[in-house]
DNA sequence: TATTTTTGTATGTTATAATATACTTTAATT
DNA sequence: AATTAAAGTATATTATAACATACAAAAATA
């Protein structure tokens, strides 16, 4: 999993610099012993929340600016770059960009096997997936209705009720999703 | 200072329960074990930023809704309730509004004793400074400038440079200042 | 150059975050 | 009611965050 402590380390280097203080003088400041804040800076320690927060408030910045990711400009990816999560329905998923911290969404892209289903229990808490047909027919069933998309066409719907993916045809079928959190 | 666990708690243990999730599932869905899940939701525990991530990234939310403090609407703040803090010059301050870490600034109330002299050394970094006259006759000074305040009046200034107060008066002098950081 | 001061790093110790496991309690099923 | 399952809590152990102190290197002063 995602490991924050470089980017902690890297931002508080660079934000205790900008404002002239030494480990001493920010140390003085927030109340935290200078050698754990060299720890961090250098990446070697993964602060509690509580620390973070007191040094933080000693630099005078927003805890924020401590944990950001400064998430470069543009970001390719390779579809086939990306190891696929395989469903025991046969559906394989593949995670283009993940739930990401700062945004409240992540984006898959599925491939279902010839007639074959995936039933997914309601994701509760007000999200919403907007599903992107890629290739083939694709069935979406949510309660009562049912819709057949067709490559290029898309659907939006609450995800909080239970829903059913079905590929009836002879074919693969591909879609992209993007979920959103509220 | 300032402890971030009860809110924390209370963050994660309504959201968890929003999206209907069980330690177990939770702990699942983020690698935390549920053990510390548990604590974590009681207060019982200053988790790591890491930890805290993965929790909030399980969770699909942001970090920031972890530590939300959700503030009243309201907070009124008498003077004379707050402890002052005596500067060696026998300037007197009181914290109004400290530092809060999702507003950029701070508050102080300011006492000038008769004849004193504050001088205060650029708080780099691109702050400012933003001060109202209160009582009395104030001088503030920064490279060559002299300024001089009645009761009432106000200036801003860049907190870069070095910058000295001064009260050449017999009568205290009272101002409030509120000090922006970028 | 020698001396002092300032800066960051390294080391040993203590407090506690995090885990794994077992336990308790409540809810569901037979 | 008895049994099973699902939920949160308690306990013991391990890993490590955080501190205090001492050290090394660089900068400033004499």
């Amino acid at each position: 999993m995602y490991d924050l402590t470089p980017i902690i380390g890297e931002n508080l280097a660079k934000l205790r610099r900008k404002k002239r203080l030494s480990l001493d003088k920010l140390s003085e400041l927030s109340g935290i012993s200078k050698a754990m804040i060299g720890q961090i800076e250098r990446g070697e320690s993964n602060p509690t929340v509580n620390t973070l927060w007191k040094i933080a408030s000693g630099l005078r910045v927003s805890f924020g600016k401590l944990i950001d990711t400064n998430q470069p400009a543009t970001e390719l990816v390779r579809l086939n770059d990306i190891t696929p999560i395989i469903d025991t329905d046969g559906m394989t998923l593949v995670p283009l960009f993940s739930f990401d911290n700062d945004k409240g969404f992540e984006i898959f892209s599925v491939t279902m096997p010839p007639h074959s289903v995936h039933e997914a229990a309601g994701h509760v808490g007000g999200s919403e997936e907007y599903v992107l047909s890629f290739e083939g027919n694709l069935e979406v069933t949510m309660e009562t209705e049912t819709y057949t998309l067709a490559a290029g066409d898309a659907i939006r719907f609450k995800a909080d009720q239970t829903h059913t993916y079905r590929n009836p045809s002879d074919k693969i079928v591909k879609f992209q999703t993007i979920i959103y959190y509220s």
